[in-house]
DNA sequence: AATTAGCTTCATTTTGAATTGAAATCCTTG
DNA sequence: CAAGGATTTCAATTCAAAATGAAGCTAATT
């Protein structure tokens, strides 16, 4: 008995798995099995677990679907959804087609590792590797206001993280070949 | 005026910055720039923010630290962080000392990142690609109660899976060696 | 150019993960 | 081996991140 309500959004309790827009139920269990791979990868590596559960869908997906229906299948608001698409086509996960004479857009996973991989490496990692050497900088910065008994391990420590901050991004483009493989 | 309670626990508010136990202020200016950067990193990888923070104070201190030193100098519970020194201690990236003839434990990094890499992907990733796999079976058990014309596409994209997966486990000891240098 | 359906935005709400803190337990040493 | 301090545990709380949903905008369609 899904409920249709007329308000802009829906509010889709549970995703009402036996006859969801008259989807064959086995269907959705496959789905929603792969959903859940992709949403604890995401958590794994700190991104939002909707947006794992996003991708999943449309990788399970045989075709394109638009904005609306993904929303139905995870029980999520069309807010949501339409936050998360942005983002994974930021990553270079997904595609979107506004086709001609057709109002609404369609969504397409690209099925490649690597795109996933990369563009989380690219929006995610890259930013927070170069802050951090904003920050080693500014705390080299620090070490001649240091007492002196404390300078010489301080710098230590300091030229320890800047080697690996200089290995961890070159090393970078070199992990996503790896992984994007499979 | 860091008022000293007699409750078990310390409530501690923000890290009293100027002289807090009679520590030189600059030093607690770098040891929380190194938490920040930690912090930082643990977030980034879906790690509770206080570890990076606790490992940050360790890896810049010049020596080994009791408990009760690190819940000061951040501001926070005992009892966090006597669960993080637990954790980071599970991923080998501190060590322990109960020094004979003293009450207190101390607490010091192990300065390679190496073992802190390591630690996080033997404790968090590995067990979770493992997962994967499960997950992967399961959902090739489903396929025979698919509809017909859906089974070709969701063999294809468990295959595909499949095959990052094997991939991905393959990888991992290499990727933890591209990491450990520095 | 007006209408309307599709989509995005963002202030508010919800939710679940992290933290607290006091009780329970474990260690030390007197 | 008792007492007292150090540490751990975990139910309750806090809080930040994610989700909602209604208002606002944009792009189709007429």
């Amino acid at each position: 008995m899904t409920v249709k309500t007329l308000s802009p959004n829906l509010p889709a309790q549970a995703p009402d798995s036996s006859q969801l827009a008259g989807v064959h139920e086995a269907v959705l269990e496959f789905e929603q099995g792969i959903g859940a791979l992709f949403g604890d990868l995401a958590e794994l590596f700190g991104n939002p677990r909707s947006y794992g559960l996003i991708y999943g869908v449309l990788f399970a997906s045989r075709e394109p679907l638009p904005m609306e229906t993904i929303a139905e299948r995870l029980g999520v608001s069309m807010g949501s959804v339409s936050m998360g698409l942005r983002r994974l086509e930021e990553f270079g996960a997904i595609e979107r087609e506004r086709g001609a004479g057709r109002g609404t857009a369609l969504f397409s996973a690209k099925l490649e590792m690597r795109l996933l991989v990369g563009g989380f490496l690219r929006e995610r990692v890259l930013p927070r590797i170069a802050a951090t050497g904003t920050q080693v900088e500014t705390l080299t910065s620090l070490l001649p206001s240091l007492p002196p008994e404390e300078r010489k391990v301080s710098k230590q420590r300091l030229e320890r993280l800047s080697r690996w901050h200089s290995r961890a991004k070159s090393i970078l483009p070199f992990i996503e070949k790896l992984l994007g493989g499979g």
